[in-house]
DNA sequence: GGGGAGAGATGCCGC
DNA sequence: GCGGCATTTCTCCCC
């Protein structure tokens, strides 16, 4: 335990990617309060100290700290406590070990970032360039722009030279986001004085979420924009397993 | 790494917490579309097959799978691949192995569940039995419960026996936070045909929130509940360092 | 399994 | 820094 207590405070000093296992007792104190009694868990600091505490089971981790925490191992009777702390954010997490596992800390050689197809701004941007696929006769002005009514997806004017207000989703539209269109929707007709459309453009929509929409006159269009991620390396044979 | 791939192979056989690093490619395919550059990175399988693949910089995973996922693990010429899938939620994610940095697999033994306080919940239950808190005269006679009008945090009567709607926020009101208000509002109003007063009540709200809220007739309450974790073990002095 | 809503949400971008 | 909003959000509860 002495040997692991020198491990760790080198570790975290060399801004390494440490990992290990221990039995042990969490707390935290910081935006809310919680406790978690002892049982096994794996334990990582990254090398901007970020925090990461997970139980052997569930994909999100029990309690984690934010980049940037201050590390402290505090060697006792029969435990180390590590003592994790964030004063800007006024985060505190300890973990009280009783017993290591396993133990590894090394330097991790990664400055890649993920690509990603297929989010938000993906389907406004198609549907900026293929505009039909709306509405025949759809004709929008401006994309994801911040304007002076709020942030739009897409604003236009539909075949009768309406202004139309469209606000895209990935999944499927729920009562928050026909409240998001009706919010945009308000300020803008506050603001011209004339009539404004909205269109709500999801692959689906609730049942709630569309009797909402239809009470308030708007219209939802049922859109499913291709995945794409543009790349050399053919990735179309990788996922056949 | 022909050992690397039995021993993988028999870890996620046997429900262990697998942790390892490798130098390595990841793609996703499923919701969207995602493809990572060879890097070095840590990757976790746990027992519930949920599956992590985390940079050595950053709290959140770069990648990561669902529990449920099965893995498969094939050798080629000069790397091995993983590959990841989730057929219900038809999700699938690949990684391409060039090198391993360490592995590990161990049985962690954990069924305890952590002891959360400060949520919304919390802080609805206090203003429940402390509803002075909120206005005087405020009396509420529901609390956190699925009404015919949607989930209201509290709803009860004012001074002058006006039916009121509470919503909680832990944090700032936002305005999406007026425009659930309003939904709620409308719902009751609606159907009882009697005049139904809105109070948000948060520690604080933006000034966007607040001149929307003013609009619609709703009002604001700042207040800020106490954290409160119950329990035997005393935790005053443990956050001291 | 879907809907609805909170989360110690996180992360991104804008002002 | 806060605000506004999407997220492969995740998680929980309830129908």
């Amino acid at each position: 335990m002495k040997d692991f207590q020198q491990k760790l405070e080198s570790a975290v000093q060399s801004g390494h990617t440490i990992v290990f296992s221990a039995r042990c007792t969490v707390d935290y104190k910081g935006r809310a309060e919680a406790h978690l009694p002892e049982g096994e868990r794996l334990i990582i600091i990254k090398g901007d100290r970020s925090v990461l505490v997970h139980q052997p089971l569930g994909s999100s981790p029990v309690n984690y700290m934010k980049a940037g925490t201050s590390v402290k191992v505090v060697k006792n009777a029969d435990s180390i406590l590590v003592i994790l702390s964030h004063d800007a954010l006024r985060e505190y997490l300890e973990l009280q070990l009783f017993d290591i596992g396993f133990f590894d800390s090394r330097k991790l050689n990664d400055g890649r970032k993920i690509e990603l197809a297929g989010d938000e701004r993906g389907m406004s941007d198609w549907l900026f360039e293929n505009p039909d696929n709306i509405e025949q006769g759809f004709r929008p002005f401006s994309r994801e722009e911040q304007t002076k009514y709020g942030f739009l997806d897409l604003f236009g004017t539909d075949k009768d030279s309406t202004l139309t207000i469209v606000e895209c989703k990935r999944y499927s539209v729920d009562l928050a986001a026909v409240t998001q269109l009706r919010r945009y929707v308000e300020r803008v007709k506050a603001d011209v004085q004339k009539p404004v459309r909205g269109i709500l453009v999801a692959p689906k929509i609730s049942p709630n979420a569309e009797r909402m929409l239809r009470d308030w006159g708007f219209s939802f269009k049922s859109v499913q924009p291709p995945l794409r991620l543009d790349r050399s390396k053919s990735q179309s044979d990788l996922f056949q397993y």
